[in-house]
DNA sequence: CGACTGCATCACAAGATAGTAATGCAGTTG
DNA sequence: CAACTGCATTACTATCTTGTGATGCAGTCG
Protein backbone atom coordinates (compact mmCIF):
# COMPACT_ATOMS: atom_id res chain seq x y z
CA UNK A 1 0.00 0.00 0.00
CA UNK A 2 0.86 3.68 -0.73
CA UNK A 3 0.56 4.81 3.24
CA UNK A 4 3.84 5.13 4.94
CA UNK A 5 2.48 3.02 7.85
CA UNK A 6 -0.10 0.75 7.75
CA UNK A 7 -2.74 1.02 10.92
CA UNK A 8 -5.84 -1.06 11.98
CA UNK A 9 -7.62 1.90 11.08
CA UNK A 10 -6.22 2.36 7.85
CA UNK A 11 -6.85 -1.30 6.81
CA UNK A 12 -11.12 -0.74 8.07
CA UNK A 13 -11.08 2.38 5.31
CA UNK A 14 -9.73 0.66 2.44
CA UNK A 15 -11.39 -2.67 2.82
CA UNK A 16 -14.95 -0.43 3.14
CA UNK A 17 -13.56 1.11 -0.30
CA UNK A 18 -13.30 -2.20 -1.74
CA UNK A 19 -16.55 -2.92 -0.11
CA UNK A 20 -18.51 -0.57 -2.07
CA UNK A 21 -17.31 -2.21 -5.18
CA UNK A 22 -18.15 -6.00 -4.04
CA UNK A 23 -21.78 -6.13 -4.61
CA UNK A 24 -22.90 -7.26 -8.29
CA UNK A 25 -25.82 -4.75 -7.91
CA UNK A 26 -23.84 -2.03 -7.54
CA UNK A 27 -21.22 -2.80 -10.18
CA UNK A 28 -24.32 -2.60 -12.22
CA UNK A 29 -25.02 0.66 -11.08
CA UNK A 30 -21.58 1.94 -11.86
CA UNK A 31 -21.46 0.37 -15.09
CA UNK A 32 -24.71 2.61 -16.40
CA UNK A 33 -22.93 5.42 -14.73
CA UNK A 34 -19.91 4.69 -17.43
CA UNK A 35 -21.76 6.02 -19.93
CA UNK A 36 -23.79 9.01 -18.45
CA UNK A 37 -25.03 10.85 -15.33
CA UNK A 38 -28.59 9.34 -14.59
CA UNK A 39 -31.58 10.15 -12.43
CA UNK A 40 -32.69 7.24 -9.79
CA UNK A 41 -35.84 6.56 -11.95
CA UNK A 42 -33.45 5.76 -14.69
CA UNK A 43 -31.22 3.56 -12.54
CA UNK A 44 -34.17 2.15 -12.02
CA UNK A 45 -35.59 0.99 -15.28
CA UNK A 46 -32.00 0.17 -16.58
CA UNK A 47 -30.74 -1.86 -13.99
CA UNK A 48 -34.42 -3.73 -12.32
CA UNK A 49 -33.09 -2.91 -9.48
CA UNK A 50 -36.18 -1.68 -6.83
CA UNK A 51 -35.99 2.19 -6.15
CA UNK A 52 -35.76 2.13 -2.43
CA UNK A 53 -32.69 -0.93 -3.04
CA UNK A 54 -31.17 1.11 -5.44
CA UNK A 55 -31.17 4.42 -3.34
CA UNK A 56 -29.46 2.46 -0.41
CA UNK A 57 -26.98 1.46 -2.75
CA UNK A 58 -26.35 5.25 -4.17
CA UNK A 59 -25.81 6.20 -0.85
CA UNK A 60 -23.46 3.97 -0.19
CA UNK A 61 -21.78 4.90 -3.06
CA UNK A 62 -21.83 8.04 -2.37
CA UNK A 63 -20.39 7.70 1.32
CA UNK A 64 -17.09 5.98 -0.06
CA UNK A 65 -17.07 8.82 -2.62
CA UNK A 66 -17.50 6.57 -5.81
CA UNK A 67 -20.46 8.79 -7.18
CA UNK A 68 -21.25 12.16 -7.68
CA UNK A 69 -24.66 14.05 -6.80
CA UNK A 70 -26.54 16.61 -8.31
CA UNK A 71 -29.76 18.06 -7.12
CA UNK A 72 -31.99 19.28 -9.84
CA UNK A 73 -35.71 20.40 -8.45
CA UNK A 74 -37.31 16.68 -7.73
CA UNK A 75 -34.77 14.97 -9.45
CA UNK A 76 -31.33 13.67 -8.25
CA UNK A 77 -28.23 13.00 -10.83
CA UNK A 78 -25.98 10.64 -10.10
CA UNK A 79 -22.45 10.32 -11.93
CA UNK A 80 -19.42 8.56 -11.31
CA UNK A 81 -17.15 10.66 -9.14
CA UNK A 82 -14.18 10.35 -11.15
CA UNK A 83 -12.11 8.40 -13.77
CA UNK A 84 -10.14 6.24 -11.02
CA UNK A 85 -13.05 4.41 -10.15
CA UNK A 86 -13.34 2.83 -13.73
CA UNK A 87 -9.61 2.11 -13.40
CA UNK A 88 -10.31 0.29 -10.38
CA UNK A 89 -12.84 -2.09 -11.97
CA UNK A 90 -10.99 -2.11 -15.34
CA UNK A 91 -8.07 -3.82 -13.79
CA UNK A 92 -9.97 -6.50 -11.91
CA UNK A 93 -11.85 -6.94 -14.86
CA UNK A 94 -8.74 -7.76 -16.54
CA UNK A 95 -7.42 -10.02 -14.00
CA UNK A 96 -10.28 -12.05 -13.94
CA UNK A 97 -10.06 -12.04 -17.66
CA UNK A 98 -6.88 -12.87 -17.99
CA UNK A 99 -8.04 -16.08 -15.71
CA UNK A 100 -10.59 -16.86 -17.50
CA UNK A 101 -8.55 -16.98 -20.81
CA UNK A 102 -5.66 -19.19 -18.52
CA UNK A 103 -8.40 -21.57 -17.18
CA UNK A 104 -9.85 -22.12 -21.00
CA UNK A 105 -6.28 -23.25 -21.72
CA UNK A 106 -5.64 -25.14 -19.22
CA UNK A 107 -8.51 -27.18 -20.14
CA UNK A 108 -7.70 -27.33 -24.07
CA UNK A 109 -4.48 -28.60 -23.31
CA UNK A 110 -5.89 -31.45 -20.79
CA UNK B 1 -15.11 -2.88 -17.91
CA UNK B 2 -13.21 -4.49 -20.13
CA UNK B 3 -15.63 -7.02 -21.31
CA UNK B 4 -17.25 -7.09 -24.23
CA UNK B 5 -21.07 -6.98 -22.79
CA UNK B 6 -21.05 -7.16 -18.71
CA UNK B 7 -23.56 -10.17 -17.68
CA UNK B 8 -24.90 -10.57 -14.56
CA UNK B 9 -22.87 -13.53 -13.91
CA UNK B 10 -19.91 -11.47 -14.93
CA UNK B 11 -20.82 -8.60 -12.29
CA UNK B 12 -21.28 -11.61 -9.61
CA UNK B 13 -17.36 -12.90 -10.65
CA UNK B 14 -15.98 -9.15 -10.76
CA UNK B 15 -17.87 -8.49 -6.72
CA UNK B 16 -16.09 -11.96 -5.46
CA UNK B 17 -13.08 -10.45 -6.62
CA UNK B 18 -13.14 -7.12 -4.76
CA UNK B 19 -15.29 -8.86 -2.00
CA UNK B 20 -12.01 -10.84 -1.05
CA UNK B 21 -10.28 -7.20 -0.93
CA UNK B 22 -12.85 -5.99 1.06
CA UNK B 23 -11.62 -7.11 4.72
CA UNK B 24 -9.50 -5.63 6.84
CA UNK B 25 -7.71 -8.92 8.07
CA UNK B 26 -7.24 -9.99 4.52
CA UNK B 27 -5.74 -6.43 3.62
CA UNK B 28 -3.19 -7.30 6.74
CA UNK B 29 -2.44 -11.06 4.63
CA UNK B 30 -1.86 -9.33 1.89
CA UNK B 31 0.42 -6.66 3.44
CA UNK B 32 1.98 -8.94 4.93
CA UNK B 33 2.92 -11.08 1.70
CA UNK B 34 3.95 -7.92 0.13
CA UNK B 35 7.32 -8.45 1.36
CA UNK B 36 7.79 -11.94 1.09
CA UNK B 37 6.60 -15.25 1.33
CA UNK B 38 5.48 -16.98 4.76
CA UNK B 39 3.96 -19.74 6.15
CA UNK B 40 0.68 -19.54 8.03
CA UNK B 41 2.79 -19.95 11.36
CA UNK B 42 4.20 -16.81 10.31
CA UNK B 43 1.07 -15.00 9.28
CA UNK B 44 -0.39 -15.56 12.48
CA UNK B 45 2.52 -14.55 14.25
CA UNK B 46 2.78 -11.35 12.62
CA UNK B 47 -0.89 -10.43 12.00
CA UNK B 48 -2.57 -12.20 15.56
CA UNK B 49 -5.51 -13.09 13.54
CA UNK B 50 -6.26 -16.64 15.36
CA UNK B 51 -5.14 -19.94 13.06
CA UNK B 52 -8.08 -21.26 11.96
CA UNK B 53 -10.09 -17.73 10.90
CA UNK B 54 -6.14 -16.83 9.20
CA UNK B 55 -6.60 -20.33 7.40
CA UNK B 56 -9.79 -19.41 6.34
CA UNK B 57 -9.00 -15.95 5.03
CA UNK B 58 -5.90 -17.73 3.08
CA UNK B 59 -8.71 -20.30 1.21
CA UNK B 60 -10.96 -17.16 0.47
CA UNK B 61 -7.69 -15.70 -1.02
CA UNK B 62 -7.00 -18.75 -2.78
CA UNK B 63 -10.20 -19.25 -4.44
CA UNK B 64 -10.04 -16.28 -6.02
CA UNK B 65 -6.43 -16.21 -7.17
CA UNK B 66 -4.85 -13.44 -5.26
CA UNK B 67 -2.26 -15.33 -3.54
CA UNK B 68 -0.04 -18.74 -4.20
CA UNK B 69 0.56 -21.25 -2.00
CA UNK B 70 3.60 -23.74 -1.85
CA UNK B 71 3.59 -26.60 0.24
CA UNK B 72 6.74 -28.21 2.08
CA UNK B 73 6.58 -30.45 4.34
CA UNK B 74 5.07 -30.03 7.32
CA UNK B 75 4.40 -26.11 6.15
CA UNK B 76 2.45 -24.34 3.39
CA UNK B 77 4.17 -21.63 2.37
CA UNK B 78 1.87 -18.06 0.46
CA UNK B 79 2.45 -16.05 -1.68
CA UNK B 80 0.88 -13.10 -3.48
CA UNK B 81 -0.56 -14.31 -6.84
CA UNK B 82 0.81 -11.61 -8.71
CA UNK B 83 2.12 -7.59 -9.26
CA UNK B 84 -1.85 -6.72 -10.00
CA UNK B 85 -2.57 -7.80 -7.16
CA UNK B 86 -0.89 -4.89 -5.32
CA UNK B 87 -1.77 -2.30 -8.01
CA UNK B 88 -5.11 -2.83 -6.97
CA UNK B 89 -4.62 -2.16 -3.23
CA UNK B 90 -2.34 1.10 -4.37
CA UNK B 91 -4.82 2.37 -6.72
CA UNK B 92 -7.35 2.30 -4.00
CA UNK B 93 -4.74 3.48 -1.56
CA UNK B 94 -4.30 6.57 -3.47
CA UNK B 95 -7.89 7.38 -3.57
CA UNK B 96 -7.87 7.62 -0.29
CA UNK B 97 -5.06 9.68 0.56
CA UNK B 98 -6.55 12.28 -1.71
CA UNK B 99 -9.91 11.78 -0.34
CA UNK B 100 -8.52 12.52 3.22
CA UNK B 101 -5.77 14.91 1.95
CA UNK B 102 -8.83 17.22 0.24
CA UNK B 103 -10.59 16.87 3.18
CA UNK B 104 -7.98 18.23 5.50
CA UNK B 105 -7.98 21.11 3.05
CA UNK B 106 -11.63 21.80 3.08
CA UNK B 107 -11.25 21.51 7.24
CA UNK B 108 -8.10 24.19 7.36
CA UNK B 109 -10.28 26.69 5.11
CA UNK B 110 -13.79 26.63 6.55
C1' DC C 1 -53.61 24.39 -0.73
C1' DG C 2 -54.23 19.61 -2.22
C1' DA C 3 -52.74 15.95 -5.22
C1' DC C 4 -48.73 14.10 -7.24
C1' DT C 5 -43.78 12.74 -8.20
C1' DG C 6 -39.09 11.42 -7.26
C1' DC C 7 -36.32 10.02 -3.90
C1' DA C 8 -34.71 8.92 0.91
C1' DT C 9 -35.49 6.47 5.07
C1' DC C 10 -37.40 2.99 8.23
C1' DA C 11 -38.46 -1.53 9.84
C1' DC C 12 -38.17 -6.02 9.24
C1' DA C 13 -37.03 -10.83 7.33
C1' DA C 14 -33.61 -13.69 5.10
C1' DG C 15 -29.25 -14.76 3.93
C1' DA C 16 -24.20 -14.11 4.09
C1' DT C 17 -19.82 -13.52 6.74
C1' DA C 18 -16.36 -13.51 10.44
C1' DG C 19 -14.52 -15.39 14.79
C1' DT C 20 -13.51 -19.36 17.73
C1' DA C 21 -13.04 -23.81 19.94
C1' DA C 22 -12.74 -28.48 18.75
C1' DT C 23 -11.38 -31.92 15.65
C1' DG C 24 -9.09 -34.14 11.70
C1' DC C 25 -5.15 -35.23 9.08
C1' DA C 26 -0.79 -35.44 6.62
C1' DG C 27 3.91 -35.19 7.36
C1' DT C 28 7.90 -35.26 10.77
C1' DT C 29 10.66 -36.81 14.65
C1' DG C 30 12.18 -39.50 18.42
C1' DC D 1 4.78 -46.70 15.72
C1' DA D 2 3.66 -43.15 18.97
C1' DA D 3 3.84 -38.45 20.02
C1' DC D 4 4.06 -34.07 17.87
C1' DT D 5 3.51 -30.11 14.53
C1' DG D 6 1.44 -27.21 11.10
C1' DC D 7 -2.46 -26.49 8.86
C1' DA D 8 -7.33 -27.36 7.14
C1' DT D 9 -12.00 -28.21 8.27
C1' DT D 10 -16.17 -28.41 11.01
C1' DA D 11 -19.79 -26.69 13.91
C1' DC D 12 -21.67 -23.06 16.05
C1' DT D 13 -22.69 -18.17 17.37
C1' DA D 14 -22.75 -13.29 16.68
C1' DT D 15 -22.83 -9.74 13.51
C1' DC D 16 -23.45 -7.55 9.15
C1' DT D 17 -25.66 -7.09 4.58
C1' DT D 18 -29.26 -7.12 1.29
C1' DG D 19 -34.01 -6.81 -0.46
C1' DT D 20 -38.66 -5.13 0.16
C1' DG D 21 -42.90 -2.84 1.49
C1' DA D 22 -44.39 1.12 3.97
C1' DT D 23 -43.74 5.69 5.10
C1' DG D 24 -41.87 10.42 5.02
C1' DC D 25 -40.63 14.52 2.77
C1' DA D 26 -39.33 18.17 -0.39
C1' DG D 27 -40.39 20.04 -4.74
C1' DT D 28 -43.94 20.65 -8.59
C1' DC D 29 -48.28 21.56 -10.70
C1' DG D 30 -53.16 22.15 -11.15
Amino acid sequence: MSFARMTPELFALVAERFKAFSEPNRLQILHVLRLSEHTVSELVEETGIGQANLSKHLQQLMSCGLVARRKEGLYTHYSLADRDVLKVCDLMCGRLERETKERKKAFATK
